[in-house]
DNA sequence: ATGGCTAACATGGTTAGA
């Protein structure tokens, strides 16, 4: 079974590129972040001609998630049971008896901002939802854009980006703490070839140059994560003409 | 010292991303 997560900047925009994506890379679920768009506006019909079935939660402009798979979507939630955020950032269904959490993660903008402390908050709420979902879901993944880079090794330029937003310390802390809940970051379990990023910035030549972060993973439970076969990030579509500013990140686990 | 690019909304210039 292959769990991917995709921030695709633009389901609109991109739609063409995640159909070509697809079918080049067959996963069974993947998480789709930064929709863009309105529920009504989701392209169903376009989804379903793939053969997946889907479940959406988006918005107008910004934020928006969904979850697409080869099989049915069942127990769908929308948000954070409790919390009344207005930006949809979170969507969670069961498939084939994995618990599928897909998250875009507040980007916090700045270290000391509003936006930052947003951010903050908005991590403590979700790691209270995945420490109750992982009591009831034995196979969880928790995947997504993550707007942190987990350690130095995750940032092309350390020095460069030492204490601003997506490698702060209290970020870090507050996914160690998500992490504490009862999850392994599945990209972690396998030797990876050194300046591995997911995410590379429009301007300067970032992706030329790789210039990059690593905010985008696949998070696995402990059952889950002991079937972890292999994790990679695919940088194929980020070469492309008129990219996402993300590459998806894909997980094999060996189960039926 | 800061922007560089992209997308949405709107239709020129702002907001936001990371």
């Amino acid at each position: 079974m292959r769990i991917a997560t995709w921030n695709v900047n633009s389901l609109r925009v991109r739609l063409p590129q995640l159909k070509e994506w697809l079918a080049a890379s067959p996963v069974d679920v993947v998480g789709l972040q930064e929709l863009k768009l309105t529920d009504e506006d989701f392209p169903r019909g376009e989804i379903e001609a793939l053969g997946l079935h889907a479940t959406w939660y988006g918005q107008r402009t910004y934020n928006g998630v969904a979850i697409l798979a080869r099989e049915a979507l069942e127990d769908v939630d929308y948000g954070i049971p409790g919390f009344d955020d207005p930006q949809r950032r979170v969507i969670a269904a069961t498939v084939r008896g994995v618990r599928v959490v897909n998250v875009y993660v507040p980007n916090g903008q700045a270290v000391g901002s509003d936006k930052y402390f947003y951010k903050l908050d908005w991590l403590s709420r979700l790691r209270n939802h995945v420490a109750a979902a992982l009591g009831r879901h034995e196979r969880l993944a928790l995947v997504g854009d993550f707007n942190i880079a987990p350690e130095d090794r995750d940032v092309h330029d350390p020095a460069k980006w030492e204490g601003s937003v997506h490698v702060s310390p209290e970020e870090r802390a507050a996914l160690g703490e998500l992490m504490q809940a009862g999850l392994a970051d599945t990209f972690r379990l396998f030797e990876q070839p050194p300046g591995t990023y997911s995410w590379w910035d429009y301007r300067m030549g970032a992706f030329r140059r790789n210039h990059g972060l690593r905010i985008d993973l696949v998070l696995a439970s402990h059952a889950l994560a002991r079937r972890c076969i292999g994790c990679h990030v695919d940088r194929t579509p980020r070469a492309w003409e008129r990219p996402s500013d993300h590459a998806p990140v894909v997980a094999s686990f060996d189960i039926a």
